[in-house]
DNA sequence: CGAATATAGTTTCAGTTGAAACCATTTGCA
DNA sequence: TGCAAATGGTTTCAACTGAAACTATATTCG
């Protein structure tokens, strides 16, 4: 089989200024590197989208994943927040502190169990919401502005081929 | 055409307890938001990488970026780092304090402009190198194990279109 | 030439983050 | 019942981060 790292992305090597390689060591090339590839996009994404709303309405990008569930799944607990949002409990506890203050959340006690909160959108939580979504989705349509249906279904599957490897490679990290 | 957001992964909807749709709301499932799954993907990809040298070299996520963009391009200068590991010069600067403290690269001062620093791994930061790469790589292999050739080329072709989106996206959010 | 501007890199400061400790409540079970 | 362990959530502390200020050198151009 060939060298799967070899294989990804040789298009970018045009502005090189030919290092020689030195053969006598290891090789890799970050900018071939999946992970670091994937985190550069991401990273970058997320950024852009961020700025979406991070000037116009004040919120950071924990507290608009907060928003975005609670806008969607209402009623939920902090711990099912972090959950959904993929945020370990400290950030959605911190998040919450900010939107609660704000008054774009509205917090309650879950009846049957008192150390669970019952988290919901207020009136203005959901006003941002309701700003929010359209120019987050127009975001994400202009990022894939130039693909077609068929490209689209490709990049879901390889997504979720990758989320599968990410399990392998999760036991593999715990073996070692 | 049919709406982008909606045709990306249907699948994980799963273990989705039924939330009633909030009919009056805007809508948008973070789940199937392209940014958040890449953004998540990535961030899980990348802890589990930096698992990899962080505990058995105590190097963090910087410093090894600054390590392999050495081992492959020597003689960088610092804003030369910069650009190819994508950090920004403040990174850098402290990555390579925490490398050169520990006596895994070598400063020197270029000729021509004494601005300029001339970087360069040392013998043990080549050591490291030499070590972290065959796991890297290794890392990366089992990630990509369920991956056909084709799947390979797609992903390839598809980061690179994504990359391409990324530019009318930031041209779009400065518009804005 | 020499003052203004630009560039390479470091430091400072304030805000953010995650891990671990912590408090309150609930559950499991002797 | 009542005590140990588990769970939901917050706080604390130390490390990390980015923006802006800063130092030192180099370049531009009147």
């Amino acid at each position: 089989m060939p060298d799967t790292h070899a294989q990804l992305d040789h298009a970018q090597l045009d502005h090189a200024q030919l290092d020689h390689v030195q053969l006598d060591h290891a090789q890799l090339d970050l900018e071939h590197f999946l992970p670091y590839r994937l985190s550069i996009l991401s990273n970058r994404i997320s950024q852009i989208i961020a700025s979406t709303y991070a000037g116009r309405f004040g919120i950071g990008i924990t507290e608009w994943r907060v928003i975005a569930v609670l806008g969607r799944h209402t009623g939920l607990s902090a711990n099912g927040l972090a959950e959904r949002t993929a945020m370990d409990k400290v950030a959605v506890s911190r998040a919450l502190a900010r939107l609660l203050e704000r008054g774009l959340v509205q917090r309650d006690t879950h009846g049957d169990d008192r150390r669970r909160s019952v988290l919901e959108l207020s009136e203005a939580g959901y006003r941002i919401y309701d700003e929010v979504v359209p120019l987050a989705l127009a975001r994400e349509r202009v990022l894939l502005a130039h693909f077609s249906d068929d490209d689209k279904r490709q990049l879901d599957a390889l997504l979720e081929k990758l989320g599968k490897g990410l399990g392998d490679l999760a036991d593999a990290a715990d073996a070692a």
